[in-house]
DNA sequence: CTCTTGACGAAAC
DNA sequence: TGTTTCGCCAAGA
């Protein structure tokens, strides 16, 4: 009975589409969230696959540290997305999390 | 079942 | 202090 109708990705994208805007959060939170704390290398893992033309807002989702995890041309979308919704992010891509920190 | 893969994170160096 | 190594675990092959 209970069968795992949502996996672990699909708990992913809930929390996910939660964000507000103009707010962020960290891989491990969301990992957290989904129910397994340690699994926050998954949630990068699910990320790095979505489709081109998603809705979900996946450029509010940071690392520990409140930084851009992604190389060369992600890391300019994804400062560019976060800079639309009046976020300041720093050159090195880091945002202050205690400003913009999401909960729930 | 085993093995591999990482948009992470914390601990060691 | 910055850099490297190690542990973690969902998913797919």
């Amino acid at each position: 009975m209970d069968e795992p109708t949502d996996s672990f990705r699909q708990r992913v994208f809930q929390i996910i589409a939660a964000i507000p805007a103009g707010s962020i959060t960290t891989y491990g939170e969301v990992a957290l969230l989904a129910g397994s704390p340690r699994a926050a290398r998954q949630v990068g893992g699910i990320l790095s696959r979505l489709p081109e033309g998603t809705a979900l807002p996946w450029h509010r989702v940071l690392n520990r540290h409140g930084g851009i995890s992604l190389p060369g041309e992600g890391f300019r979308r994804q400062k560019a997305a976060l800079e639309a919704e009046g976020i300041e992010i720093n050159d090195q891509g880091t945002v202050s999390l205690e400003r913009y920190r999401w909960q729930w």
